[in-house]
DNA sequence: GGTCATCTGGACTCCCTGTCCGATATTGGA
DNA sequence: TCCAATATCGGACAGGGAGTCCAGATGACC
């Protein structure tokens, strides 16, 4: 950990990391976060297991810097088109993409089991909310993802900002910014 | 595992599994899934290790039972109301309640480092979205907070569903359902 | 070609998991 | 009340992954 990095200008040093970047998303598609471990990286990707952690202080600080640059294109992809929310077009394209590695993350099986439980709870009673409004279809389902999915942040912003509002009051923010939706 | 389940009528048994279900609460609020392990389940339930394992195969299969009592509570309190999505009062009321450990099943701090980050991305990225179009404040706040969490479980469901539409249509899905939060 | 940094692989400790056992305590029924 | 059944206890065990360390081989860069 405090041991002087590694040159990261070393052709070594270069190599090594990007085999472990990829071994890491490779087996993420294919096991999810915790269906492989710091040894299985290694030997996929041919590296002995001390030299990761010469590297890295664990699975999580590998996963870095993907992340970072998919939002970078994302961002570059949607300058300037003045459309609210340009960026979405490309994290959609992306995801349809590299399916089964979006699926470990925003999946029904992503997360830890009370978020997993949870989050199924919500879509479980929007979707019965919805069976009654609304035919059945896929339009349906996407509709209850949405507002499930909205819900949910919504829930997690509340909480975290520590907002004075009550929960009746928020309760009617939410139904307000959901408005549309729930009519049809 | 295989063995067969203890009476679940017998006080000992009762007992055994209220106090394990209470110091499981307890500790997911204050640590975090991660930040616990069934030992100190057990040392804050006074309940020996051996015994945890009479009763259940994992930390997972002991959260079980609490979500589901959750979810039926609210089923019952929003029924016959009429209202669309009634059951959201009740949820958001017992999330304010509860604050601490629903923070550690929807808050930022939740889920897996993949999630966690691509969630932070995608909540980054709506922002700056939504600071060119809306001044600042906590109705901001929500309205982000609102789009970020519908576009994750949309794209979930698009996922999931392996829906037949291409990314364009179902980026102009996603603008159609967002609708009027886009315009203000 | 020499020097220095990186990689290697093996060994080691630590901790948690899940299983099993014999001894003890508590239960519900006779 | 007493007994047989059944839970609990706590300690021991094997298995495995995490993270650290080191001495020696390897390869980079000048």
């Amino acid at each position: 950990m405090g041991q002087p990095l590694p040159n990261p200008q070393d052709r070594r040093v270069l190599r090594t990391r990007r085999a472990l970047r990829e071994a890491l998303v490779d087996l993420l598609a294919e096991r999810g976060w915790d269906g492989f471990t710091v040894q299985d990286i290694c030997d996929r990707a041919d590296v002995g297991r001390s030299t990761f952690y010469l590297h890295f202080a664990d699975k999580e600080e590998l996963v870095g810097g993907s992340l970072e640059d998919l939002g970078r294109v994302l961002r570059a992809h949607a300058a300037g088109t003045g459309r609210p929310l340009a960026f979405t077009y490309g994290l959609i394209e992306h995801a349809l993409d590299q399916r089964r590695l979006f699926l470990v993350v925003v999946g029904k099986e992503s997360g830890h089991v009370v978020q997993r439980k949870f989050r199924a709870m919500v879509l479980q009673l929007v979707g019965e909310d919805r069976a009654a409004s609304q035919p059945a279809g896929p339009h349906r389902d996407a509709v209850v993802a949405f507002l499930a999915g909205a819900l949910l942040e919504f829930l997690a912003w509340a909480l975290e900002s520590r907002t004075p509002l009550t929960a009746a009051e928020l309760d009617a923010m939410f139904h307000r910014l959901a408005g549309s939706l729930l009519a049809a």
